[in-house]
This record gives C-alpha cells, sequence and structure tokens, in this order.
RNA sequence: UGCCGGAUGGUGUAAUGGUAGCACGACUGACUCUGAAUCAGUUAGUCUAGGUUCGAGUCCUAGUCCGGCAGCCA
C-alpha cells in the first residue's frame, strides 16, 4: 500500500512493507501522553506521525492517557490534552486510559509469578540502587530473588490489599543483574504507593511501572506500531520481554524517532511546570511557553505548526531546530489569511496644517494585496492623524527613507506628506510633527507627478481606539542550560508592553482573530485579557525587514 | 575501557553504490503605495585515516566527537 502524503520516512516505510507483507492488516498507532502536564510543539511532532501514519494508511489512532502514577497526574491536564489535540486537527478513534487495564495488568503480573519469571523484592529504593551496578560494573542478584512461586504469589496478593506500606516492597521482573541493559537487569514492575488516582480512586494501591504498563497497553489496544522517542530505545528489549512472557496475543513492535528541540527555550514538562509554579510567566498558555496553549494564545495556526513540523521530517538523530523555521511558517501562513489593518505601536502626533479643520474622508484599504477576494474596506482620514516614532528620525541616517524635516513620503492608501516642523517639549523629546499635504497625491488617483521613497502607516486621531500590544522575544536569552536557575535564563525582554492606537476598522474584533499590522507584523487578539473596553494584542511574529540603521543615532 | 544510537553548509533535511539537492538563515539585486510578500542570484557541506569498487556521503576496518541509559518517573 502506497501512502498519500509522498514523503518516506524510515517510519513510513516500515509501515508500508508491513501491509504490503501482511504482517499487519490495519495500522493502529496511539499518542500516549502521561496527563502530568500540557502538551508542547515537541508532543506535536509525535502527534503529526501518529495520526499522520495512520491517516495515510488507512489505519487508526488512540489517544491514550499512561496514567501510571498517581502522584503526578491530574484531570486537569487530561482535558488540556484533549483540547490541544483536537486543535490540531485530529480526532481519535479510541479514547483509553492505561488505568482502565490496571486489573489485566495486574493479572499478567501474576503470569509472569507462576511462570517463575518475576519476584517480589524486599530491599529499600537505596538498596535496589546499590546493587544494580553501574554503567561498567553488572550488579547483584538480590536476595529475594529465589523466593518460590507460592511466597511470591501470596506477598504480591498482600502488597495489593494494601498491607504493606509506600516503598516496602515491589515486584521486579526476574531477568539478568549481569545485562550491559541496565534496563534489563530485573526492572520494577510494580511499586506500592497508597496514593488517590485521578481515574481509579482509592481501588488500587500498587501501580505499574512504565516499561511494564505501556507493552501491555499497546497490545491489550491491538497497536501495531508503537512510535516513541529515542530515549526509549534501550527499552526496546525489555518492551518485547513483556509481550512475549506475559505471552499477550497481539504483538506491537516499538519503534523510536528523535525528539524535536527548539532553539532558545525549555521542552521539558518538568521545567515548563516549574516555569508555571514558580510563576515565571503567566500560566501555562503564557505566549511565550512553547505550549500548544501557548502557541494558539501567541496565535500560531495548526496549519503552521503542521507544515513546520513536517518539514523537519521523522529522522533517528536529534537535533535543536532553530526558532526561525516555525517563524517562517507562521508567516507564510498567515501572509496568505490575515486582514491587514494600520496599527500605530508608539505614536507620535502629526497635525497636517493644510488640511481643512473639519474635514474627514474616507479611503480605500485593501483587505489583503494577497488574497483579492477579501475585497475592500474604508478606513477615516483627517487633519490629525498618529504616526510610529520610529517612521521619524530628526537627523536620518543614510537610507532612511522615512519622515524627515523636509522630506516627503506616502501615508499608505492616503496622500504625500512633507514635514515643516517639529514640536518638541521642555526636554527636547519630539511630541509632534507639523506636515503638509499634497491633495494631488491621493491613493488610486493615479498620480505620477513625482515619486517617494518610503510609505508609511497612520492612525486618524478622530477614530482611533486605544489598544495594548504585546510583543514578544524568545523565552531564554541563550540556550537552555540546566546548572542555572529559570529566572536567570530567562529573556527579561521576552515580553514588552506597548500602548497605543488601532483603527477604528478594528472596532469589533473577537478573540484570537488575526491581522497584519502592515509594516510591523502578525498580530492575535488576546483570549484572555481582551475586553470590549481593552483590547489586547500579542505578536505573533514580526514582518522580516531587510532595513537596518547603519549609525544606530537614536535621536529624533 | 559497559551497552545502544548517531555524525552531510550556521540550522534542519534529501541522495537506498552512479552529477551532493531542498528549505530556513545570512548576503546581493529587481520590483514595490507594507524596507513585507514576490522574483532573480550569491554564500556554504559529506567527522578523520585506511580499505573494497570502474565508481563511496552510502559498503568494510580503526579512530574522533556527540546523544541516550545507573527512578519504586514517563
Amino acid at each position: 500500500m502506497e501512502n498519500i502524503s509522498g514523503s518516506n520516512d524510515f517510519i513510513r516505510e516500515i509501515v508500508s512493507e508491513d501491509l504490503k507483507t501482511g504482517h499487519v492488516k490495519q495500522v493502529v498507532t496511539r499518542f500516549p501522553p502521561e496527563p502530568n502536564g500540557y502538551l508542547h510543539i515537541g508532543h506535536a511532532k509525535s502527534i503529526f506521525i501518529n495520526f499522520g501514519i495512520a491517516q495515510e494508511f488507512a489505519g487508526k489512532t488512540n489517544l491514550r492517557f499512561d496514567d501510571t502514577n498517581p502522584l503526578k497526574e491530574d484531570n486537569e491536564y487530561v482535558n488540556a490534552i484533549q483540547e490541544d489535540v483536537a486543535w490540531l486537527g485530529f480526532h481519535w478513534d479510541g479514547l483509553y486510559f492505561a488505568s482502565d487495564y490496571f486489573e489485566e495488568m495486574f493479572q499478567r503480573a501474576v503470569l509472569l509469578i507462576k511462570k517463575g519469571k518475576a519476584y517480589v523484592d524486599d530491599q529499600t529504593a537505596e538498596e535496589l540502587r546499590l546493587t544494580r551496578g553501574t554503567l561498567t560494573e553488572q550488579g547483584q542478584d538480590s536476595l529475594y530473588r529465589t523466593r518460590t512461586i507460592d511466597e511470591n504469589l501470596d506477598l504480591f496478593d498482600h502488597m495489593r490489599q494494601g498491607e504493606f506500606g509506600d516503598g516496602e516492597r515491589v515486584l521486579r521482573a526476574k531477568i539478568d543483574m549481569t545485562s550491559p541493559n541496565l534496563n534489563l537487569r530485573d526492572p520494577v514492575l510494580y511499586r506500592i504507593s497508597h496514593a488517590p488516582h485521578h481515574n481509579t480512586g482509592d481501588k488500587w494501591c500498587i501501580y505499574p511501572m512504565y516499561a511494564f504498563a505501556h507493552p501491555l497497553e499497546d497490545a491489550i489496544e491491538g497497536v501495531t506500531h508503537s512510535l516513541c522517542t529515542l530515549e526509549f530505545k534501550d527499552q526496546r528489549p525489555l518492551y518485547d520481554w513483556v509481550i512475549r512472557e506475559c505471552e499477550m496475543p497481539h504483538v506491537p513492535h516499538q519503534y523510536e524517532f528523535g525528539r524535536l528541540n527548539l532553539s532558545n527555550t525549555v521542552m521539558s514538562k518538568r521545567n515548563l511546570k516549574k516555569l508555571v509554579d514558580e510563576g515565571l510567566v503567566d500560566g501555562w498558555d503564557d505566549p511565550r511557553m512553547p505550549t500548544l496553549s501557548g502557541l494558539r494564545r501567541r496565535g500560531f495556526t495548526p496549519e503552521s505548526i503542521r507544515s513546520f513540523v513536517e518539514e523537519l521530517g521523522v529522522t533517528v538523530t536529534g537535533g535543536e531546530v532553530d526558532y526561525k523555521l516555525l517563524e517562517y511558517h507562521a508567516r507564510q501562513d498567515l501572509n496568505l489569511r490575515a486582514p491587514r489593518t494600520m496599527a500605530v505601536i508608539r505614536p507620535l502626533k502629526v497635525v497636517i496644517t493644510n488640511y481643512p479643520e473639519n474635514q474627514v474622508e474616507m479611503l480605500d484599504m485593501e483587505v489583503n494585496p494577497e488574497d483579492a477576494s477579501m475585497g475592500t474596506k474604508q478606513v477615516q482620514f483627517s487633519r490629525e492623524i498618529y504616526i510610529e516614532q520610529e517612521d521619524f528620525m530628526e537627523v536620518p541616517p543614510p537610507k532612511y527613507h522615512r519622515l524627515y524635516p523636509g522630506n516627503e513620503v506616502r501615508l499608505k492608501n492616503a496622500y504625500f506628506i512633507k514635514c515643516n516642523e517639529v514640536v518638541k517639549d521642555n526636554q527636547g523629546n519630539v511630541v509632534e510633527l507639523r506636515c503638509t499635504y499634497d491633495s494631488e497625491t491621493k491613493s488610486g488617483s493615479g498620480f505620477t507627478g513625482r515619486k517617494v521613497k518610503g510609505t508609511i502607516h497612520w492612525v486618524d486621531c478622530k477614530t482611533a481606539i486605544p489598544a495594548e500590544f504585546r510583543l514578544y522575544e524568545p523565552l531564554l536569552a541563550g540556550e537552555f542550560d540546566e546548572n542555572k536557575p529559570l529566572e536567570q535564563l530567562i529573556n527579561p525582554d521576552s515580553l514588552k508592553v506597548e500602548y497605543g492606537y488601532i483603527g477604528a476598522d478594528l472596532k469589533n474584533v473577537k478573540i484570537q482573530e488575526k491581522y497584519q499590522f502592515i509594516r510591523h507584523g502578525f498580530f492575535n487578539v488576546d483570549p484572555k485579557e481582551t475586553t470590549t473596553d481593552h483590547k489586547v494584542f500579542n505578536l505573533i511574529v514580526s514582518l522580516k525587514s531587510s532595513f537596518k540603521i547603519e549609525q544606530p543615532s537614536a535621536k529624533r
């Protein structure tokens, strides 16, 4: 069978081959998050791989919560994860919980004991660690390794009945304490934890470990290709051991791919949670976070995340992707879809002295020059407007095409204006510009009398609406360093808040709507902070700019 | 001095023994009522040393470097 997308990574080749040879009738994958945090863009890669491959080969994908550790899991995460997966555009075939299989897992563990393949160990966690050996030294058999089957059965049952305290005993696989693969040195299968579970309540006080539970979950659900990240590679022999020794009728296979790492950010649930818990960010959905909820609030579209992830491919090498590539995909998507508008983020007032005091006119503006079908809209123009502070310089550097004394520029969709006078306050700051306009130069009039180097955007003072703009830079100033406290790593400029103006055309914006503020970038209407009276816009990604001031004379 | 993986421009990725290609970035230029977009171009790569072969990024040997593994986490 051929896949639809045409992309052909090593996993798709395996799937293809399995289908062709008939080893597999229908491909079944699963996305198995632990509900102990919110999903991030790294998970998006796994989601696109698991759901994507199943889709391409007409298979099925389950959303399965790997909830085998009651201490860390919570229903808040269960709900958030479902929302995020759905937002990316995927529908799961089955919605399952590992905890629903606890009884079967217990029975399989009993089977292991009966076969002499598992035993109850009374050693402490510390003793276990000491006898496991090291990377270069083999481990030693536990004193309890030779317990009789009946004794093990009895003890394991008492574990389940709650007759021991946390950590007093564990169930271990009996494999090989001398194996060079640490995962095979009699790994722990079950531990005791008298903790309430988000799904099973207090029904259980023993919980299976990932290494035991995961292969069973896959087998129970009929998963054919269990796709996970590289760090589980060493567990593959154990995965196969569990399936085989537990005599699971269905045999899934594990394949590993490289995890996604993004530059200048934190990418582990542990550290993301820390940022949230320490109040260093505004929750899991802080727009600077690489979480899916953060990216959504920031304004990234699922389509741009998808094309980004798909471009990376599926490989067995690890690496770190420059976040600029994600920005590129966001621009690419938004450029075609986002309506254009003019917004002034750092306002500077301009009075057009030869424009009649009470005159007002409506000017046409293309909604999106990339898509004529989006039509035009009208924007109001009058004698007083705001322009961007950085679009004026009293002493312009070379190749500065914007406003400066004596220079003429075009106001986008309006007229040429020329700067005649600069008004300053007591401190010498420029507070107002007095300009004249040329009525011959109206946009759309076909005026060709003379040319102008620059076009700048503006907002009419009479109808301007105050707005808050949140400008973002990467969360971390440099690369993640686990030896430094998080608060020292955070980029102090990761969030800058500005107060400026939007035009009347944005009076009725709705949350999560995306716009391009001409010459600035793409912005999203913040869903958390925006009210009818106070509009907050999140910078999704700025427009590229080839303009650089050669001599940074910040003087205006 | 264990085991398992892996090394292709600054970054990510392709080439399945037969011309090292693509994308991002960076830099030019054209165009432009967004210094955007678009278009054209430039830049820059097979870890090292041997070997097999008419031919090696690809196969073999040795080395170097990088990642993962010593939770009763997943």
